[in-house]
DNA sequence: CTGAGATCCTGGGGGC
DNA sequence: TGCCCCCAGGATCTCA
């Protein structure tokens, strides 16, 4: 579910949060959502660790421990990471709980289990096979113009592909080619050069009004308070099928591409 | 290196 | 009300 928005606003409200905390216990309920290398037990290893720092790569949530491990947590669709107080009940499918020496606690839910935390040692590279930060200084028109020449896949699949560029999900792809005004398959060697600079202006501005609303809460995404995001509301194209585009009025249509669906404007995306 | 399709899961919503 | 089918913020794998 969340994508870069969306964890960059729990990450920030870790910071806020977890932050100097110690670890006094790891509790696990359902095995396979909590991941060590081989020969390390992931709640022993974990037991009396301090919480250094909090942040984001790409979507994935990263807690720094003073030991100079990691814990990298990957909420794929469904995954949730909230702050507990002493007595609050638990939410509906928490399978990992890290409790805190001051009885706080952080719990991992996510009701289809797709999500993972993963606990990685210090100078692992856990995180060689991902792309471009699109919300750093490394991201440049040039950069961005740089991966499309020569392919031929439509632009949309590419702006999906971790590889390439990491943290775009399905709800801001649509919205950054609705605000560019490209269509999602266009071929991404096709795009004009002025149309590529369009969408990595889109990109990031998308991505970036999107961390000032807290996110996108389409269906139940909550930051690690509990707190809906608020883009959702502003919205152009994603879940709009049939509604008026706001640039041409022409309805919103609905298709599939790379197995995902696929909102735009075939009138003002060309 | 591509793209397609299946897979991992649960739950909500629409159609009948 | 009940059942079936489709759909969902993702990533990884196999196959062609």
């Amino acid at each position: 579910m969340p994508e870069l928005p969306e964890v960059e606003t729990i990450a920030r409200g870790l910071a806020n949060t977890v932050v100097g905390k110690t670890i006094a216990s790891i509790e696990i309920r359902l095995p396979k959502m909590a991941v060590a290398p081989p020969g390390v037990d992931f709640a022993r290893a974990l037991r009396g660790e301090r919480i250094v720092g909090a942040g984001r790569r790409a979507k994935y949530v990263l807690l720094d421990l003073a030991s100079g491990r990691r814990l990298v947590t990957s909420l794929r669709m469904t995954g949730r990471l909230l702050v507990q107080r002493p007595g609050e009940a638990d939410f509906p499918g928490t399978h990992v709980v890290v409790h805190y020496t001051d009885a706080t606690r952080l719990s991992f839910a996510d009701v289809r289990t797709f999500g993972r935390m993963r606990l990685v040692e210090p100078g692992e590279e856990w995180d060689k096979s991902l792309g471009i930060e699109p919300i750093s200084a490394s991201f440049t028109p040039e950069a961005f113009i740089g991966m499309l020449s020569g392919r031929t896949t439509p632009i949309k699949t590419l702006l999906l592909d971790q590889h390439r560029i990491a943290g775009i999900g399905n709800i801001y792809a649509c919205e950054a080619l609705w605000e560019a005004g490209i269509k999602p398959g266009k071929p991404a060697k096709a795009l004009t050069k002025p149309a590529a600079r369009r969408l990595h202006h889109a990109i990031v501005d998308v991505l970036r009004r999107a961390i000032d609303m807290r996110g996108t809460s389409v269906d139940d995404y909550v930051d690690a308070e509990g707190m809906r995001g608020g883009f959702q509301n502003v919205l152009a194209v994603y879940g709009r099928l049939g509604q008026p585009c706001a640039r041409c009025n022409a309805p919103i249509v609905r298709t599939v591409m790379a197995q995902r669906g696929t909102w735009w404007c075939r009138s003002c995306q060309r």
